[in-house]
DNA sequence: ATGGCCTACGTAGTAGGA
C-alpha cells in the first residue's frame, strides 16, 4: 500500500499538476495539505474519476486538508482533538483497509512565525495536542501513519543552509525538542529510516531561485507506529515533481507498506 | 549577474505562507 502526503498549495492552482502526478506514481492513498478550498468548492470529480474515494476537511481561502484513497475510507474524524476553539482546518483522520487495517493521520502543522509570538504560541499549544493524540495512537498498538506537512526541520542535515533557519519557528530549539518529544514516543520517522545524511528536501522556496540552487528544507514527514513500521517497504521523495510546470512549492513524499 | 515568489480573495491590494 503506497501512501503518499503532498502539501498541494491550492488545489485551484494545482488542476494540472495534481493529477499529473497522480496518473504517474499511482499512489493508494494521499493525505493533502493546504487544499484552500471550501468542502463545497473541492473539485472530487477530478479524483473519483481516477478512482479515488474523497474527504475533505476545508475552509475559506487557507490552510484544509483532504485524503484521497483507492480503499474505502472508515470512521473519519476532523480536527485535532484538545482545542474545541481551534477552527483552523489542520487534521483529518480516517481508516484504509487492504491486507491490514492502517489509521491514517494526515495534518497541516501550523507555521508559527513570526517567532517569538501569539502564532509561535499556537503552534506548541498545536503541538500539545498532537504529542497527546499520538499517545493514544500508540496506546491501540495498531499500524498508523501521522504524516503531511509537520513545519519542522529536524535536525541541521535536514536544511540546505541551517543557519538561515536558526531562529525560524520551523527549526527554532522549541520547535525541534517538541517534534522530538512526539518522535521519541516510539514512532518511527519513516525517510529516515531507509535513508541518511544531507541533500533530502521536500521544500523549496519560489523565491531566489532555492530550487535550482537546491536550496530546501525537509518538512513533510512521516511516521509510523512500530505496527506500521515493521510493515516498511520503501519511502521515497518525489523530488522531480518540483521541476514540472506549475509546481507547489513542495513535493510529494511517500511510503510503500506491506499492508 | 549576489538575482528575488505564489495563492486566495476579488477585482486592488492584503494576508499568509516558509
Amino acid at each position: 500500500m503506497k501512501i503518499a502526503s503532498f502539501n498541494i498549495n491550492g488545489i485551484k492552482a494545482r488542476a494540472e499538476a495534481l493529477p499529473r502526478w497522480l496518473d504517474h506514481a499511482h499512489p493508494d492513498v494521499v493525505v493533502l495539505q493546504e487544499i484552500k478550498s471550501q468542502d463545497e468548492a473541492f473539485p472530487r470529480e477530478m479524483f473519483e474519476d481516477r478512482g479515488y474515494n474523497v474527504e475533505t476537511h476545508g475552509q475559506k481561502g487557507f490552510n484544509g486538508v483532504a485524503i484521497l484513497s483507492k480503499f474505502p475510507l472508515e470512521d473519519v474524524s476532523r480536527g485535532l482533538p484538545g482545542d474545541d476553539g481551534d477552527d483552523q482546518a489542520r487534521w483529518i483522520e480516517a481508516t484504509v483497509t487492504g491486507k491490514r487495517a492502517i489509521r491514517i493521520c494526515g495534518m497541516y502543522l501550523p507555521n508559527g512565525n513570526p517567532a517569538p509570538g501569539p502564532k509561535y504560541d499556537y503552534k506548541l499549544a498545536w503541538m500539545a495536542r498532537l504529542e497527546r493524540r499520538a499517545r493514544d495512537l500508540l496506546a491501540a498498538e495498531e499500524p498508523a501513519v501521522m504524516l503531511g506537512d509537520y513545519n519542522i526541520i529536524p535536525q541541521a542535515e535536514d536544511a540546505a543552509r541551517p543557519e538561515a533557519w536558526r531562529e525560524d519557528a520551523l527549526f527554532r530549539l522549541e520547535s525541534r525538542e517538541a517534534f522530538r518529544r512526539v518522535v521519541n514516543l516510539g514512532f518511527t520517522d519513516a525517510f529516515r529510516a531507509r535513508h541518511h545524511g544531507p541533500g533530502h528536501y521536500t521544500f523549496w522556496d519560489y523565491q531566489a531561485g532555492a530550487w535550482r540552487r537546491n536550496d530546501g528544507i525537509r518538512i513533510d514527514h512521516l511516521l509510523l507506529t512500530p505496527q506500521a513500521a515493521d510493515l516498511l517497504r520503501d519511502c521515497q521523495i518525489d523530488s522531480a515533481e518540483r521541476a514540472g510546470d506549475k509546481p507547489s512549492d513542495h513535493v510529494p513524499i511517500w511510503v510503500d507498506l506491506d499492508a
